[in-house]
DNA sequence: TACTGCAATATTGTATACAATGGACAGTTT
DNA sequence: AAACTGTCCATTGTATACAATATTGCAGTA
């Protein structure tokens, strides 16, 4: 989900542009709608409480209302959106609380993802981990930002993946998708030096120590939170 | 959407009796929908892999289409069903691994709980798990089975609860019904002698003895895993 | 000014209608 | 017999229509 999701648009986002794309797809309308609204929330396009109307939304991707509202209903149901029965829909809020909640959840099922990870990884998956932090350490030499951006996310979801466990790979997937959609809502992160404690874990779960990679990532994600408490306290000001 | 509409056709799984205290709620249908086919499936009325079309349900219902397509979309994010694009929906499967994967991530997560529980709750909060305990050995010591199942439910929502993490919260409530799921799908199980480990829990919980606790929560969830697997195997034979 | 009542409007909830797809089956061809 | 092909039927996907509810704006009153 990369290609091309060019920003040429104005001020309302240009679901017309990410529109043609699918129509000789396979995938209904409705799941379309779902994933280009889902992506629109998590990259910031809408802001957080902003009102959806099934009306305005259907007009937009030029679909009648039922997609739309399929899509709300999901997006509701992974916490995105919240929607008032007789009322409607808005994109969903995150108070501070929730945020500091969902840092340390993920704090400690990325902990406990690396931990399996190391544990279980067959070598097949061990040399995919090592062709992955070769190319990370050479992104991060050479400063090529897109691509440790790119390396960054897959990092993530390789170490769940590697956990073999179909459940907290997908519960990991919505609390990246949540810190995603934080650092959206929030002045630009800090994301250098990032690949440097992506590298140590990544190191860990290849050699196989679980104790080492499983503190090492829970502490990189409470990095991450305590970014996230600096950059929210910097948009308090 | 009078009351009256209660006896109309009972050929179906009796949704019209479900369906009459729901007459005069606020909530729409879409959501009753959703709810009594949630709890339909995890009581086991609809066997894994039996096929849900939407004029089935939306005649069973004596509603639309529209309101139980929704209703489907919403299960399929919560596991409990199956979409194939164009070929309609069937209840979820699940695997023996992804059984195991369950009860794994259930284990983590209800140490996780307890642990968290007992570090944080407030004196309130105590009082009120005291009083869960001391219910729960009134009820397991005059052996009164209806009361232990109930208690036995509420007792890990109030632990979750208590461990002040709404995600924590309901990653464990989705796991909570899984695991009702999978039983309800296997032979009865053995839920006696449960709230003795149940109140060992509560016991360091409300000692504030986050370690013990934490360990007990997971053994708690490996044995219901391990009985699980007994009743497995003994469906196979 | 502040407030109530009420009509007008906007929006959601649900039903119905139609289009498109997939699967089963019979008949044909090789 | 096996493979192919066209047709029918069941079902899903989407659009439109109508009903129910919520919100807004405003007149009128105290």
């Amino acid at each position: 989900m990369t290609d091309e999701q060019a920003e040429n648009d104005q001020d309302k986002p240009d679901f017309a542009a990410a529109w043609a794309d699918i129509g000789s797809s396979h995938k209904s309308i409705n799941m379309a709608i779902t994933e280009t609204l889902r992506a629109a929330i998590l990259s910031g396009k809408f802001k957080t409480g902003e009102r959806l109307t099934e009306v305005g939304l259907a007009k937009a991707f030029d679909v009648s209302r039922n997609p739309v509202r399929e899509a709300l209903r999901v997006l509701e149901v992974e916490g995105l959106v919240e929607i008032n029965p007789r009322k409607g829909a808005r994109v969903a809020l995150l108070t501070v609380d929730e945020v500091q909640e969902i840092i340390e959840l993920r704090a400690e099922l990325e902990g406990m993802s690396a931990k399996y990870a190391a544990r279980r990884c067959s070598d097949e998956v061990r040399v995919n981990l090592q062709h992955l932090l070769n190319e990370g350490n050479r992104a991060d030499a050479t400063n090529d930002v897109a691509v440790l951006a790119e390396l960054n996310n897959t990092f993530h979801n390789q170490i769940a993946v590697a956990g073999k466990n179909r459940f907290l790979v997908g519960f990991m997937k919505a609390l990246n998708e949540k810190t995603q959609w934080i650092f959206a809502n929030r002045p630009e992160p800090n994301m250098a030096g990032n690949w440097k404690e992506h590298a140590a874990i990544l190191e860990a779960v290849i050699a196989a120590d679980d104790e080492l990679a499983s503190v090492l990532a829970k502490r990189h994600v409470e990095d991450i939170g305590k970014e996230i408490a600096r950059a929210t306290e910097e948009q308090e000001r």
